[in-house]
DNA sequence: TGGAGTATAGACAGACCTGTCTGTTCTGAC
DNA sequence: GTCAGAACAGACAGGTCTGTCTATACTCCA
């Protein structure tokens, strides 16, 4: 595969492909996928044409190489951070929302990536759409591998429910234009888990603060 | 305005104009608004070009008319409904999923036009998109109206959650291909509003099933 | 009967779209 | 120095898009 000379390091520019993918995560995120044509593509990247088709058999084959890249895999980002940060479970489930927070900080946020693609792209059955699907997925595993580690009963019910709160708050933040509903999110998710629970507001509060950080 | 001889009555064809808006209600939420094209319009809508552009002054103009036409405008059919069945407050809190589901249960739900038209129409200022954010806050609105006829506490930022819950469930009935998140989207609700009143889940439940229709 | 308003059909401009193809130049390995 | 693979530039085909425009027909009312 990898039979390209240039390895990526230091200054390195990056490979044409490479720059691709990062024209299409700029460019499909700020101006929409049909919106973007091949030819803003390859300007952007700075890549003949034929090279952009030596690449990637079709623009629709690109759409999913961009939701596979780094830049748009948001979850990898906030999961990273809580590891990092040695963040315990219980607290992990709440600061996850801040997680989310710092990601879409970066300057320009329009929305979830993936939430973009499924309105754009019709057909149920197309590569990007299954690509949205096994990524949402994802993120339902990590709900509930987190929730399975705080103790909780029926983890993987209530991690469909916080993901169901996950992509409420990355749209709202786009209509609100505020990133309030990220606030308002994990507020829900603390009185979701304490009735979830059979517990006070504050006592779920006082169980997650009493959480100590990862060995 | 209304000088067209034709009144829709009995039997009637529709006029032009709502042909037209009939077809972008069909075409623009079946195939994209981007994928719909003028020519597409024209010809379902068995229509002129010049009559379009005599009605909407471009295609944009069309994709308003469509947010505001009752085809899309499904809080009315779900406050109509829930009127009509004249459910008290408490009960229209959870009930209103129900509502939902019916609404979704046309065939062929592909997502919230609103939450489609954000995705697809990438100018923050465009007319469509205001009225996207007009649309949410009708939404914001009767939960919070709703929530402060059934005597709770700061109302409003209850109502603001509830939204959110929402636009994650009409959303993820698109990505699982399945009604199920209204399903956990009610049960968040009632998980919700027994937190946010200091009571078990139990209690509340039982709080919504005592409450009486309206008179 | 005539005229205003609305409808029809369809050509057209000018831009944009995806994907193919030709031909030239660069680059790294041997 | 030679050669293969990869990159370059850019023309091209065949289609789509929005919006304009001309020319003609219908319909209601006065």
């Amino acid at each position: 595969m990898d039979t390209s000379p240039i390895r990526k390091e230091e200054g390195q520019v990056d490979r044409p492909r490479d720059r691709i993918v990062g024209a299409a995560a700029e460019l499909f995120y700020r101006k929409g996928i049909r919106a973007t044509g091949v030819d803003t593509l390859i300007e952007q990247a700075d890549v003949a044409k034929s090279t952009f088709y030596r690449h990637f058999r079709s623009k629709d084959e690109l759409i999913v190489a961009w939701l596979r890249s780094p830049q748009a895999r948001w979850i990898d980002a906030v999961t990273t951070r809580l590891d990092e940060d040695r963040t315990p479970p219980p607290r992990a489930l709440v600061e996850f929302w801040d997680r989310l927070g710092d990601w879409a900080e970066t300057e320009g946020y329009l929305g979830c990536p993936y939430l973009k693609t499924l309105a754009e792209v019709e057909d149920p059955f197309h590569a990007a759409r299954l690509e949205v699907a096994a990524f949402v997925h994802e993120v339902d595993d990590f709900f509930t591998r987190t929730a399975t580690a705080c103790g909780f009963q029926r983890a993987r019910e209530l991690g469909l429910r916080l993901r169901l709160l996950t992509m409420g708050a990355l749209t709202a933040i786009v209509v609100d234009r505020s990133r309030e509903p990220l606030d308002r999110a994990r507020d829900v998710t603390v009185h979701l888990l304490a009735s979830w629970q059979g517990r006070s507001r504050s006592e779920m509060e006082a169980f997650i603060a009493a959480s100590t950080p990862i060995a």
